[in-house]
DNA sequence: CTGTTAGCGCTTTCAG
DNA sequence: CTGAAAGCGCTAACAG
């Protein structure tokens, strides 16, 4: 049986009560009767029963989710994730709340935060704006005890505890990696992004942009194109692409908004095929890598951003270690032959 | 707060050993005072807290991993994995033993099996080999209630609960598509398989010839290399490939042993680039990536799988659902430039 | 500063 | 067939 408890306090020769003092390091124990009691601990090799202590702590986590109110698959998805960890938390005495914060809005995404502290929660979940008014508000939070993860996008040189999100350098140099060779390495490619303010953009162009000058030298980029993530947009803008420029001979599509250049694909295909890669396996992006619109979509999946997020707020909480493998997200890639269903 | 087992008793009015006896149907209750008490279940919404009841049960989940003793890379990761998570799991009540079995040996798996039955553990998890006196075994375990799960390689039309793998079938289509293209969908292409009597290289194997032939017809598939996952074979056989098939375009190496391929590639290299792609991420073919001798490999998680198997030998054992969509293993695909670190 | 005691939610003897 | 009571490993008043 593993050591209790009990075995320390007789092994200390001290009370219960003594010990858990000691181990939760509360004060009011004489510092000769604290270093008596961990001795002991640390001989008998003693390990926390996490579950026991929870119950008779009647432990509750409570983490808040902030989400962007953007209207795109992608985001249904990490919404349809955070409200299903939630229900299937209850049983494990998490409690995790949702709101809806305006997209791309620092400051609405501050005040959210503000408002979130008040109800003094164990964590929050952010998708990140790369501000300074952010970091502000993840360091007020961490000031209060609070753990921040950042979700999808990352906040660098804030205090964070942890991010869940994929590499977006790593998954812009994938993209042009597969791009390139798709391309035959040679022709004029497209880059359709969302916002260059959001962060996880700007990093997937530049890892986009290094591999393709480095190893595919014979490759132009053309000028970037800005849907803002707008499927209407996109749409018009990639139309527009298609029709003027006869030598264009690859496309990536780094943010959302993928559904107004499916229709432009599609109106478009039977003339030529175009190595197309975007980004996000939604219904749009599955569809499009089903019909051969699309030629890979590189992926995150929402689902294990959210529970790999109330994994590492719930550790933080209790004082334990998470394992760096199961928490990093992959980038997954998804060709027509391995879509999952 | 959530109901407990005094309010399901208060409702029924009776008393909570009766309501345990229900809870855990247990004989000795009459008909009639089951019905009270399964009414006031349902009607309060009562959910068990898994963590109490595994408490005062004193509860210890106890499974056995069976790994083959071949010698390869990817093995040791799963055995390293199975070490990782046995070592983890201590804290939370699961104890996890390992026992080496003979490789590719039917015979001693399933005295493997029937010895770890012996000590009647909650679960057992295989390398599977399919052959009926596996599946036989698999049965056996059912019939004492021992959970078996399968690793890496399935066992379909047996009582496994659940497989923890990728599907090979769409890892050989995903293999095909990718080195198609990077071949120009034009040339001959080389197979090494390990061994066609394990299942899971027979079904790479299967789903990589479908798409070569129904997608690049033009590609012409050269008779089979049988390496059986031997590094000093697959190296003899590689040359001798490489030195007369002066039309070799392409390369897929679906087994293990690909030390000895690499070596062969590496004083082949200078000649002319031969698009290649492998499975597995080890420092082989990591290596392989990085000097740009592999084009992709396809990967599957040895600790996601084995997390994987123990979660659900744990769920299963607590009569709880799974999630999906965390428990699918997912083809990884890495290219040098998603490489994890 | 330290110890006693009564639980947390559930299971399990042991009587009746 | 049913119930009372003790206890799993830990925490939290409340006394001293």
């Amino acid at each position: 049986m593993r050591p209790t408890v009990h075995d320390i306090a007789e092994k200390a020769g001290v009370s219960l009560a003594t010990v858990d003092r000691v181990l939760n390091n509360r004060p009011g124990v004489k510092p000769k009767t604290r270093a008596l009691v961990e001795d002991a601990i640390a001989e008998i090799g003693y390990v926390r029963d996490v579950a026991a202590a929870n119950l008779a702590r009647k432990r509750l986590y409570r983490f808040e989710f902030l989400i962007p109110d953007s209207d795109n698959s992608f985001l249904d998805q990490l919404r349809a994730a955070v409200h299903e960890v939630a229900a299937l938390s209850r049983v494990e005495r998490v409690e995790i709340g949702v709101r809806e914060v305006a997209a791309f809005d620092a400051q609405a995404l501050v005040a959210a935060m503000r408002k979130a502290m008040m109800g003094a929660p164990d964590g929050i979940a952010i998708v990140a704006i790369d501000e300074d008014s952010v970091r502000a508000g993840t360091e007020e939070a961490a000031e209060a005890g609070i753990a921040v993860v950042t979700l999808v996008s990352d906040l660098p040189g804030s205090r964070r505890i942890h991010y869940a999100g994929i590499d977006n350098l790593a998954a812009g140099r994938t993209a042009a990696s597969l791009l390139g060779r798709f391309m035959g390495a040679t022709g004029s490619v497209g880059v359709i992004v969302g916002s260059l303010n959001a962060r996880d953009h700007r990093e997937r162009l530049a890892g986009f942009e290094q591999v393709i000058e480095r190893k595919y030298p014979e490759i132009r980029i053309l000028p970037l194109i800005e849907g803002r993530d707008d499927p209407a947009r996109v749409q018009r803008l990639a139309e527009r692409l298609l029709a003027e420029q006869p030598e264009l001979s690859g496309l990536y599509s780094l943010g959302a908004g993928n559904r107004g250049l499916v229709k432009a694909l599609r109106a478009h295909s039977p003339v030529r095929h175009l190595p197309v890669i975007a980004h996000e396996l939604t219904a749009t992006t599955r569809a499009a890598l089903s019909e051969g619109l699309f030629d890979a979509v590189l992926n995150q999946d929402a689902g294990h951003e959210v529970r790999s997020a109330v994994r590492v707020m719930k550790a933080h909480a209790d004082g334990l270690h998470t394992v760096d493998a199961q928490e990093r997200i992959r980038i997954d890639i998804f060709l027509k032959d391995n879509m999952p269903q």
